[in-house]
DNA sequence: ATTATAAGCTAATTTCGATTAGCTGTCAAG
DNA sequence: CTTGACAGCTAATCGAAATTAGCTTATAAT
């Protein structure tokens, strides 16, 4: 995933591979089939390990109450740490972020990928930040205003940011200082005036 | 270009360019040193014609005085137009669309195609939209906010949505509409309330 | 009219990279 | 012990794709 995260399928070659594991690129076919094969394996890994966490976290977005309810219940501070927690971890894990470059640039060549690519990165992170919303706003910490709308603004600009550092790694802390005022002053906008 | 942008550099072949262009894979070379030389060449024009754009709108930040007088003085309905327009030019204009979907898949290749990218689709638009939401700002209309934090929330929905809708053509008007009322609920967050 | 040049073609050539063939050493189960 | 499966290797093979060679035709300038 390393070398097709940074390459391409089609810039990657066998002999890569196998030299990155410390063998030789015939040694590979006594474990995959074909080069496909192994680009296949990395994708259903993934693809199950963001399922198994994405059901712990109920990333689906069918059931956000729960967490609605702890967040209701401290202040709109957390969701600070929300989106710095998520532009974090989506940042710095080393999987993670292979797999999302890897998406970037071989989306057009297969509409199964650019699917998985748009459910991981848009759909399900957009679902489950709306429910949460949806659950503040009843609650009355935030304004009453449309949850799909406040979960696109709060989670865009970070996956733009996120999107930047990966393509300019030495403008990281930059992005990141802007990612923090964006939290900042987004809770301040939404959150409910005291009367 | 729509080759390149549909497919990538390494899975285009110089027959199809040819074919594309009604003569045979030899006959390119007439025209052309070589596949990459067909590339650059593509690279070049694109850069020139948008740097012929930008400066005659402006768009590098460095004196959006002029449009925001045009934007103070009116309401800010404008902002919408602004979105929406934006939007809908990146979204449609062949050329800019086929751009933009060479450079994500390029990107990690090249970083001079990095740097372009970014520039042209962060850099410049943050900027020049930082710059006009600051002069409105000082005329009273919206809040006294950080400007750069503005433009982000503005523009990164836009982009958002502008690469979800490259990626699945299909959803394009699910996310026009999420644009749409983005765009509105932006401006009524960000209006200064009469007193 | 003549000729030089441009632009096209077909048929090589060349290179590169995935995959296969066939051999060898290791090691665990009997 | 010995044998079979496994994982590795080197040396082919095979196909695809970029590029080059060398020929032909049209056309525009002299």
């Amino acid at each position: 995933m390393t070398l097709f995260s940074e390459k391409g399928y089609a810039n990657v070659f066998v002999a890569e591979i196998a030299e990155a594991v410390g063998i030789k690129a015939p040694s590979l076919y006594k474990h995959y089939k074909s080069k496909q094969d192994i680009f296949n394996a990395i994708l259903d890994e993934m693809k199950s390990s963001y399922d198994r966490q994405a059901s712990t976290l109920n990333l689906n977005g069918n059931n956000a109450s729960a967490d609605a309810e702890i967040y209701a219940s401290v202040s709109e501070n957390e969701i600070v740490k929300m989106g710095l927690g998520l532009f974090s971890y989506f940042l710095h894990d080393e999987y993670a972020q292979k797999f999302r470059k890897m998406l970037t640039i071989e989306q057009f060549n297969n509409s199964e990928l650019a699917q998985l690519f748009t459910k991981q990165y848009a759909d399900d992170p957009l679902s489950y930040q709306s429910a949460l919303f949806s659950m503040l706003c009843l609650k009355g910490v935030l304004k009453e205003e449309n949850p799909n709308v406040m979960a696109l603004q709060f989670y865009a600009p970070i996956f733009m940011l996120l999107t930047l550092c990966d393509r300019e790694p030495s403008r990281e802390a930059e992005f990141t200082a802007l990612l923090e005022q964006h939290v900042l002053q987004f809770t301040k906008l939404y959150r409910k005036e005291e009367k």
